[in-house]
DNA sequence: TAGATTGTTAATCGATTAACAATC
DNA sequence: TAGATTGTTAATCGATTAACAATC
């Protein structure tokens, strides 16, 4: 174990696996450091070193299986287990994320969202229901929830992160663009949707 | 001009600009770099060497001005012009965004829809309307189009690309986790979903 | 076998952090 | 003035790339 398997790593992995499950339904049996090189942009020396720090192994000449890449890196990310995520905070983001709902192939599924507008509670975005905060740990307990979504504007989003670490949340999604306090074992994913959609362009 | 302005500082700037957002409508005037570091987690030397890379002083004590910081970033990013975009392939994530269209603060609106399934011809999401491929080069022309948002398929990106550069397209927001080809004054900006909602967790 | 591709070590490159004189 | 905060240079740190012997 010469390097601690980060962030970095764990990003690009995903780029290792849809390229493969693209070959397999064209037939592939193998594919090479320089071929998914080619497809992602990615130095093959990069993808030969990241696949060795997470454990898997190829063949000279033929390089990796396809369907072992795909496991492989599938259980690295915990993405064979289903996970159930609550949402925090139905705003213009919240909203669109009820709507996607669309990470099937990582195991996730959102399946209750919390407001705290009373207009909203009882009511249905593409299925999954609307609740009031109040309700959440009664819910969390019933429904074995792993992780947490949180849309909130700014000054609600650190009650809302504790009311979903004291409920048993292993892991947090934060949009709200706060610094979150958390313990230890719990992973803050901070994600900026600016910093994806919003910087471009310039120059 | 000691180092091109890359593209990990055009990502921090949003947070740069944000959180003087939030100061200023707390009444504040000037913002230190340890004052942004606490609540960004960036290092204080980090985020006085992209201001100043980037054109922008502060001043000894008092720090730098909020509205000064505001105005610089979001001209610098281009967030002061408004800009149209096409969106093209209206599946679970062309719908999110659409429904989403929520970048108002940068500037940018996507102003119509493109898919090959007859079915959504001529109907509307979130009074965006939807028009088959055919379409694209009348409307690019008669709406000035900026931006092109590919949300198809692999197969159909780089076809949908070509389509959008030869309308005059001169930004690309790649969804579809393919590495398109382009003439050199088209920017792409590849995003790719996964890599922020799908690897965290893993551990 | 010959050649392609691997895993791994060493070299390079660039980003982040530390330190500090300058200054409002 | 004294102290906080700047801009900037130097030091560190880590990630990426190059190179190559090993091997299927």
């Amino acid at each position: 174990m010469t390097r601690r398997v980060n962030e970095l790593i764990l990003r690009r992995l995903p780029r290792y696996m849809f390229l493969p499950r693209h070959f397999k339904t064209e037939g592939m049996d193998n594919v090479s450091a320089m071929y998914l090189s080619v497809d992602t942009g990615i130095h093959p020396s990069q993808i030969r070193k990241d696949l060795g720090l997470v454990g898997f192994q190829g063949m000279p000449k033929s390089g990796h299986h396809v369907n072992e890449a795909i496991n492989n890196i599938e259980e690295l990310l915990n993405w064979r287990d289903n996970r159930v995520a609550f949402l925090a905070g139905v705003g213009s983001l919240g909203r669109a994320l009820l709507n996607y709902n669309n990470f099937s192939n990582t195991g996730l599924q959102i399946v209750a969202a919390f407001d705290i507008n009373e207009d909203l509670h009882g009511t249905e975005i593409n299925e999954i229901k609307i609740f009031p905060l109040s309700r959440f740990a009664d819910l969390a307990k019933r429904m074995h929830i792993n992780v947490g979504i949180i849309t909130t504007p700014r000054d609600q989003a650190q009650s809302v992160a504790d009311l979903m670490i004291e409920n048993g949340v292993s892991g947090i999604w934060n949009f709200s663009r706060i610094k979150l306090r958390a313990p230890e074992n719990v992973i803050i994913e901070n994600i900026d949707l600016y910093e994806d959609l919003g910087f471009s362009l310039a120059d």
